[in-house]
Order: C-alpha cells, then sequence, then structure tokens
DNA sequence: GCACTATAAAGTGTCGACAATATTGTGGTA
DNA sequence: TACCACAATATTGTCGACACTTTATAGTGC
C-alpha cells in the first residue's frame, strides 16, 4: 500500500530508484529510526557506488527523513512525541493556509470533482463502517486534493514534498489508524461545503480545527498511557 | 551585508564554502534569476571537481534556490510576482504559527532580550527617519526572534532553513526597501506586546496581519506600475 | 526549400580510487 | 584504576574518468 505522492517527479535515474526504496523502508520502519547509516555498507547492499547512494541520501535529506552532519554520516531522523506534536502544528498553519486558498482558487470542475470523491467515500463508510483501511486512503486523498486545490505552488511543494513524508512514517511507525474515522469524514464534508461556497475564512478555520481535533486526540491518549504507566 | 541565518551550520567542507558563495550570488543577482547552469562550466570557475559542486548544488536545491530536472541540468529560480505573492502567503501562515508558539513558548528571558531589541530600534529610528537600512536588519532581526522563540524545530526549520533564503533573492532583486518603515515598526510592537502578554491567538492574528500589509503593499505597487503602463 | 534522419558535440549520471577527518583501540603514566 | 597520548581503523569528502542521455549540427531524400 504505496500512497501516491502528487508531487512526485518521474524516476529514471538509479538514483531515484534507490532513492524510491529507502524512502520506503525509512517510512515503514525496516530501517529503525534514530539508526546510523553506513554509506559503504547501503551502497553495497544496493549493489550501487558511494556517490549515487550519497546523491539518494541528499533527497533523503529534503524530505526531512534524515539527518547529515559533516564529517560524522547521516541518521534516520528520531520519531519522537515533541516531533510529532510539532508536525500536526506545522500541518494545522500550512494546511489551513492552503484551505483558504482552495476556496478561492480551486475550479468548479475541480469542486465537482471532489464532492464526488467524497459521496463516494460516503458509500464505502456505510458499507463497511468503521474499516480505518478505506477511510485512511480517503483522507489521505481529500488533504491532497485541498491542497493541490490552493494552486499555491510553494504550499504544494512545501506539504506534499517534504511534511507527508513524515506524516506517513509517523502514520506507520506509531501504527495510527484514525480512531475517530467517521467524524473526520464529517468534517471533511464541512470543510467540502466551505470551499464549494468560496468562503475561505470559514474553510481555514474548519481545517485547523480538523487538524487540531486530530493531533488533541493524539495528545489524549499519550496523556492515558503515561498515566497508566504511572 | 549578510544577514545571519539562525539554521546555518558551521562551514567545513569545501561543499559548504561553494554553497554559500553560489547562495550569495544567486540572493545577490550575480548569477541571474532563471538562467541556466552548466556544471562543467561552474566547477572550473571555483576549481572545485565536479562532485564537490553537485553536493553544493543539491543544498542550493534544498533552500529551493535551484531547479534541477534529471538528465537536463539546473536553472537558478525565477523570480516573478506570482511567486513573491504565494512566498507572502506561505509565510502568512508559517510566522503567523509560530508567533502563536511564540507566545506560548518563549522565555520569559527571550521575551525580555526581544523588547530590549525593539527598544534599541525605537532610539536608531528616532535618530533616522526614515532610513531604510536599520529597520531593513532590524525587521529581519525580529522575525527570526519571533520564529526561533516558537521553539518549533519544525516551523524553524522551514522558515528559516528555507523560506528565507528566497525571501532575501526577492527582496534583492525586486529592490524592495519597505516603504512602510515606521507603520511595521509599530506593528512589531503591538505583535511584541501580544506575545509578553502570552496571547497567542492574538500574536497570530497580528502577525499574519502584518505580513499580509505587506503582501498588499506590493500587490497595491503593482497594480499601480500596470495601470500607469496601460 | 523543408522535413526527417544520422551523426557529432556537450552535458549529466555513475563509478572506483585517493585524501582528509573522525572513531576506536592500545599502551603507558600518574 | 583512571586518564591521556598516540597509533590503527573505519568513514566521509573530493577527485578524475567513463557511460549514458540530451541537444545541436550536418546531410539526405522528397
Amino acid at each position: 500500500m504505496l500512497l501516491e505522492n502528487p508531487t512526485k517527479q518521474a524516476v529514471v535515474t538509479t538514483a531515484d530508484k534507490v532513492f524510491e526504496q529507502l524512502q520506503y523502508a525509512i517510512v515503514e520502519g525496516e530501517m529503525t529510526a534514530g539508526s546510523k547509516i553506513s554509506e559503504p555498507e547501503l551502497a553495497k547492499r544496493y549493489q550501487i557506488s558511494r556517490s549515487t547512494l550519497r546523491e539518494a541520501l541528499n533527497r533523503l535529506e529534503k524530505c526531512h527523513l534524515i539527518e547529515r552532519k559533516a564529517n560524522v554520516g547521516s541518521r534516520v531522523v528520531d520519531c519522537t512525541i515533541e516531533g510529532l506534536l510539532e508536525l500536526y502544528i506545522t500541518r494545522e498553519a500550512l494546511e489551513g493556509m492552503a484551505c483558504r486558498q482552495a476556496a478561492i482558487n480551486m475550479t468548479d470542475e475541480e469542486i465537482a470533482d471532489m464532492q464526488a470523491m467524497l459521496a463516494k467515500h460516503a458509500g464505502d463508510k456505510a458499507l463497511q463502517e468503521g474499516v480505518a483501511y478505506y477511510q485512511e486512503k480517503g483522507d489521505v486523498d481529500f488533504h491532497y486534493k485541498v491542497i493541490l486545490g490552493s494552486h499555491n505552488q510553494q504550499l504544494i511543494n512545501l506539504i506534499c514534498g517534504q511534511l507527508y513524508h513524515l506524516v506517513r512514517m509517523y502514520r506507520c511507525q506509531f501504527g495510527m489508524h484514525s480512531s475517530r474515522a467517521t467524524r473526520a469524514f464529517t468534517e471533511h464534508t464541512n470543510i467540502m461545503q466551505a470551499i464549494s461556497d468560496r468562503d475561505g475564512e470559514l474553510a481555514e478555520l474548519l481545517m485547523r480545527r480538523h487538524i487540531a481535533a486530530s493531533r488533541k486526540n493524539i495528545e489524549a491518549k499519550i496523556a492515558q498511557q503515561n498515566s497508566v504507566i504511572k
């Protein structure tokens, strides 16, 4: 199950392919978070030269999946609670604004397209109450379309090209299958309504609340776990 | 006049040095926006191998100062009106949120420090009414401190590590010396007040208005120029 | 004269080797 | 035993050469 990224560019070179494989490996946790990366070892495993590997590593660094220090080496990023919450706060800012811009800039066709998608998801949802998988995929689809709908290349690059790799990583590693699927679907519907009403202010507000709700949901879970441990 | 970037990491390797020089050259317009980059030529000019140059180019791509296409080459990014406006909208979202977080997370010492800085700027301002230079520098200082004050590594990296390179580029290339210096200073003061009151909501609102005002100022200028041409 | 193809030139991607730097291990001294 | 200095090892940074792709050029047929 590979969620397609709309900003993904054609893979032609070997470095591209290795980048994709490594990206997958990091996101899925095959390369454990926080672990050190040995260039010679990885190069050997993927049967490529170190130059090519370093090219791939550079791209991983671009999406914040690894961190490099000069003359020392690279590490897979660490997944921490603080990092996750910071990510949500950043998403709230960026996706909120993207949603406002979407309300302004989306074409009528794009809006109709999204409404059709939501209607389809509604059908799926009715069929399989509470099943997370489709909702997960639907969630990502919805958010991607809103972001692309902003028609703001700067926002699109930042969110889809960088932030969402990390989002997917946290999703996988923390095993986050939204426990608020039906709730989220309702919120999506309301956001869609604001967009089609061309109400940018409301659209932004609703998107921010939507993301903030997810964050608070996580914070609550964490707090709960901690109190149990104590 | 090189505005220091708080996220700048120590320059040790040759690629680091070349990266800095190229960055400077692009921002200042010595390498014209939109122009193609020849790896062999640049490598020769800086007396380094292509591998090292490519390492530097990778970092330039990371701050969105150049764009690469596989098997074709790199170009310096283009400075367009649309790009500038998109940048401002992104800043509005990110710096707005950073300001909210700053109101929550800044230490009392940091707040006192910023207030002292503003007081100093007020003195400068009284001395040299309307002189843009100090205000320019002061503006950047102020915004950097707010962003760092958010204590959100994600936001700090995105804004200081990436967005602000582009901001500086546009500033240089479009020759933008704020025509609303005293106005901006007042706005900074008000933002500072909201932060020291720990009023995150207001702090975000004011920062967003502050940036939106700059954007509208530019939009107005553009519209004016266009009407003159017609 | 124009379009299309084949060929040459230039440019980017990849490789393996060497140089510079960091890390580890060892021995000696207080 | 703890600590420091120094040597050995491993890892990263840099280099020049080769392979493959794209682009420019010349030539041929219609």
